[in-house]
RNA sequence: GGGCCAUUAGCUCAGCUGGUUAGAGCGCAUGCUUGAUAAGCAUGAGGUCCCAAGUUCGAACCUUGGAUGGCCCA
């Protein structure tokens, strides 16, 4: 060998150059690419290139201003910011306005303990409306800068927020329509009462302490006409069971001396632990498919659930002989007398009803209890309310009136114990609610509440009726949605709170009435909108009274203002009224997507809302995510200590390979989350990330001029457009179906065809032919193409990555595209037919390289490939020329027409090719036709000649 | 306790209206490459499709019951 023999060529290669790095340190990288969006308008930029096109909305549900946000906001917004992208890259006008929850409870209590206060009522509320508002305003900040680090486009600076006096205006103007279609009334509610302090809490105040109370059974017995309903019944159910078992009872109803044998009286018996509430009893709830029992002792007659007759009737079940039996839904439409007053309690049925304590007959207040309450308004009882403010017995409470209630209860278990009522007493520790603040007990107590009439002009039948018009993913979210209209009970929507939008009520200083009227709220709500909501505490009620304004009930002409305000489930409720239908965003919207809490949360309340006013759904599609659990599929939570906080997350691992996460998971199903998860899935990422890297790296001395017309592109680079082509319109389809996590695994799959069949054979061509040579130029424009269409398709996923790619493409090959977010998916339509053949061309070339590959000994350029090839299979591969050589890595291919095989099949002889590997190229070759380098091909040497002289 | 949902390789998931030996990526093992190199290519090992019963010529897929986990309620 000669001295030239050893020389090295690799400097005459055109080996791949490029800045973008193999190694993303996204955490480090991505802050800086928030701000370049920022600085560069891209968002706001494309959005007005849409501006004509068709208006596409998702519409923001607010998360809650208050604490971080966690990696189920993330997965949330992540998916509602991809949908947004895809819109726009799809030329649609996609505007997207994020929203903020910003009043309410949780946000009042965390600034009363900031300010060390515990009762509410001792600070002005100006000045803690104030300070809640600072807070709200802060956790706002944070979340909108966690947000916005997600990479995610939006309105951010001109969010919407249930704070600002625009949108307080929305809510009052919202509350004049209901009131308008008289939808809104005002009426009594069970609410968590403080007897000590005289206030109504919310359940956020309450604290589990032990408590000993009375633990008493009672009778309620039967009058003789209800006694002969309920032989009838047991009658019926006796009956039915003989006819079922062939068999006859051992006791007969029917005989008379049986029923004579309950000489001492027959009553249902109940138990309860709060005698105090017996007063404001009105019925009793039994489960309907709990089995009830007539028991027979000592010649009284009990009836209670068989299941519990052992533990309920104590050392005396011993003596109890079991009469009759029936199911707790016969019984429903009985009474029963109430121990010790003039009146009936009716037999009802209620779900809630167990069978571990107690009788199984439940002893009903309505006024006195929050299920109690539902089964009231379920079966339109009265809901007493014979307890004051302070905790004393009212007249209506008979013999009781002026008690204190928890004193009052000895009193009444003696004289149940002494009218006979009283089955058995003992005493019971038991956990109860108390007041965080003072520590006593409380008690559900009925108070004058604001409610929204659901079943008043038929709001509910609307409700569900407009539910019916709208999409759902998955689909049996509409089920579900209207599962929860169907169950929504009287949507109460007044609190006693500071923090909110005020229910700008006046309470009439004649009679006391309380009054909505929906001129008063217009003016309320033209006040709010000009200075915000706060006013209703400081304006003179005078401000808001219409001209000759009179009580509707007494006609006196004084208020009062009073002092409600509104449920946040209501302010978020109306967000569509407050962000829709104006500024150019129509409503309804075309996609709202939340976690699946929200069917029973906001989706039903804007649904509500806008059938009460516009009797139309508020959204065109409901999407719902599932929930973030961790590795274990646990739930995470702060303190449990497995919750991971979105910025933590993103610090440690970068927004983009979540944002990979995201797409990787079945997001409509609960998804599993932690440092494995995304381990694996950081791995895909550096393999996408690699591929973008192996393009990019061979765009480098490209200039515009250089790149190769569609048309004018060689076989294989115009068959690699077609897969590119068919890739980019199976994401976008995937997409428009919301299929975010099949638009992933096409990603990948496109990634790895890419790379293993495409982008090995184009290495030859593009490292050792000459710098202009019209190969390498056709191989390097189908390679623009390809990222370019690839870094589109993976912008609404990998928005970073495919922002940062775009940015080292050369500029004058980028044109007007500043940003990836300026290119589209749209490509020129697609001849589908033509792309099938082409697609199915590709397949046969990843079968044969796959052969050649895995089949022989041979590696690579070692190989000669023989292809016999049937007649039309011959005739496609025959079209590729040397690009199919390319394709299989070979130094040489033969392809002969065989007559003897299918018209499709292939037989492939792999064999070493001949010649001596050219130490440029590394084909093999014969050598030495150049006499200054012996070593390489007559190819190389030209390639190198051209350099030299160059 | 009720309603709804989920359960396919170690992990994340495909598997269209029931139809040959259930697929992919990541991981793992082995080999190649060292001109994408903290990369690339190839090959391979992994599965009683949660369990049980039923319908059917045939079930991962349909029916019923159960288990486990989740969400919303109670």
């Amino acid at each position: 060998m000669s001295e030239t023999a050893e020389r090295d060529y690799r400097d005459t290669l055109r080996l791949p150059k490029t800045a973008f790095p193999m190694k993303a340190e996204l955490p480090k990288r991505e802050p800086a690419r928030v701000a370049w969006w920022r600085d560069e308008r891209t968002y706001e930029r494309r959005l007005e290139r849409n501006r004509a096109n068709a208006p596409w909305i998702l519409h923001d549900g607010p998360p809650y201003a208050n604490g971080e946000l966690h990696m189920g906001h993330f997965l949330n917004m992540v998916l509602k910011d991809m949908f947004v992208k895809i819109a726009l890259l799809d030329g649609k006008w996609a505007e997207f306005v994020p929203g903020w929850d910003m009043h309410g409870l949780p946000i009042e209590l965390e600034t009363l303990k900031h300010l060390g206060i515990k009762d509410f009522h001792a600070i002005d509320p100006l000045e803690l409306r104030e300070k809640c508002k600072e807070r709200a305003l802060y956790w706002l900040d944070r979340q909108r800068d966690t947000r916005v680090r997600m990479g995610t486009f939006g309105r951010y600076e001109r969010p919407y927020r249930t704070i600002d006096p625009s949108f307080e205006a929305t809510i009052v103007e919202t509350l004049a329509d209901l009131a308008e279609k008289q939808q809104i009334y005002k009426g009594l509610r069970s609410t968590l009462w403080c007897v000590h302090d005289e206030t109504a809490l919310a359940e956020a105040e309450i604290e589990y302490e032990q408590k000993v109370s009375p633990s008493i059974y009672v009778r309620f017995p039967f009058s003789d006409a209800q006694r002969e309903k309920l032989y009838a019944v047991l009658r019926q159910a006796q009956h039915d069971t003989e006819r079922a078992t062939q068999s006859s009872p051992s006791v007969t109803l029917s005989d008379p001396s049986v029923t004579l044998s309950l000489s001492k009286g027959l009553s249902f018996l109940i138990w309860t632990t709060t005698p105090w509430t017996l007063p404001a009893n009105v019925a009793i709830a039994l489960r309907a498919d709990a089995t009830y029992g007539l028991y027979e002792i000592d010649g009284e007659g009990l009836v209670l659930a068989t299941a519990l007759a052992e533990s309920a009737l104590g050392d005396r079940f011993a003596d109890a002989k079991l009469l009759a039996t029936t199911t707790g839904e016969a019984l429903d439409g009985l009474a029963a007398r109430h121990p010790f007053l003039d009146r009936d309690s009716a037999i009802v049925l209620a779900d809630y009803v167990d069978l571990e304590t107690g009788t199984g007959a439940v002893h009903t207040a309505p006024g006195h209890g929050a299920d109690d309450f539902e089964t009231g308004m379920k079966y339109d009882l009265p809901i007493l309310n014979p307890v004051n403010a302070s905790g004393h017995f009212t007249d209506e409470a008979g013999p009781y009136a002026g008690q204190f209630i928890f004193k009052a209860n000895k009193q009444i278990v003696e004289d149940l114990r002494a009218s006979g009522m009283l089955w058995r007493a003992h005493e019971y520790e038991h956990s109860y609610p108390h007041c965080w603040r003072c520590h006593n007990p409380v008690i559900f107590r009925a108070t004058a509440q604001w409610f929204i009439a659901m079943d008043q002009n038929r709001l509910r039948a609307r409700a569900i009726e407009a539910a019916e018009s709208v999409a759902y993913d998955p689909e049996w979210g509409e089920t579900r949605l209207k599962q929860m209209l169907e169950n929504h009970p009287e949507w109460c929507i007044s609190r006693q709170r500071t923090w909110g939008t005020p229910i700008p009520a006046l309470v009439c200083a004649g009679c006391g009435e309380s009054v909505l009227d929906p001129q008063v709220a217009r003016k309320a709500a033209k006040r709010f909108a000009e200075v915000g909501a706060s006013v209703w505490w400081s304006d003179p009620v005078e401000t808001y009274l219409p001209d000759g304004f009179a009580c509707p009930t007494c006609g006196k002409q004084a208020f009062d203002k009073e002092k409600n305000i509104v449920d946040i489930w209501f302010e978020s409720g109306v967000t569509h009224f407050a962000v829709l239908g104006h500024d150019g965003l129509p409503w309804p919207s075309d996609l709202v997507l939340e976690g699946g809490d929200q069917y029973r949360g906001w989706f039903r309340s804007s649904i509500v809302t806008a059938v009460a006013v516009k009797n139309a759904a508020p959204y065109k599609r409901v999407v719902k995510n599932g929930w973030v659990n961790d590795e274990h599929g646990r739930p995470m939570s702060k303190s449990k200590g497995n919750g991971i906080d979105a910025k933590d997350a993103m610090e440690k691992w970068g927004a983009d390979v979540l944002r990979l996460w995201a797409a990787s998971v079945e997001f409509v199903d609960d998804v599993r989350f932690g440092p494995n998860v995304v381990e694996q899935v950081g791995r895909v990422y550096r393999n996408v990330r690699n591929r973008i890297r192996f393009m990019l790296s061979n765009l480098d001395d490209l200039g515009a001029a250089d790149v190769v017309a569609r048309e004018a592109l060689q076989p294989l680079d115009a068959l690699a457009c077609s897969v590119v082509d068919a890739f980019v319109a199976d994401v976008k389809a995937l997409y428009d179906r919301y299929d975010i996590h099949g638009a992933y695994l096409r990603i990948v799959e496109f990634e790895g065809t890419m790379s293993s069949l495409y982008f090995d054979a184009l290495k030859d061509p593009l490292y050792s032919r000459a710098e202009n040579d019209a190969r390498r130029r056709s191989a390097q424009s189908a390679l623009l193409y390809a990222l370019k269409r690839f870094l589109t398709a993976a912008a609404p996923v990998l928005s970073f990555t495919a922002e940062e790619a775009w940015q080292e493409i050369p500029t004058a090959l980028r044109g007007d595209e500043t940003s990836v977010f300026d290119s589209s998916f749209a490509a020129e339509s697609i001849d589908r037919k033509a792309l099938s053949a082409d697609l199915a061309l590709w397949e046969e070339l990843r079968s044969l390289r796959a052969q050649v590959a895995g089949g022989a000994n041979v590696r690579d350029f070692e190989a000669k490939v023989r292809i016999e090839a049937g007649a039309a299979l011959f005739k496609r591969l025959a079209h590729l020329g040397d690009n199919l050589r390319e394709a299989l890595v070979a130094s040489q291919c033969e392809l002969v027409e065989s007559s003897a095989l299918e018209a499709d099949a292939a037989v492939l002889d792999i064999v070493s090719a001949h010649g001596e590997k050219c130490r440029r190229c590394w084909k093999f070759r014969t050598l030495g036709s150049d006499a200054e380098h012996p070593s390489i091909c007559a190819e190389c040497a030209s390639v190198v000649r051209g350099q030299a002289s160059a």
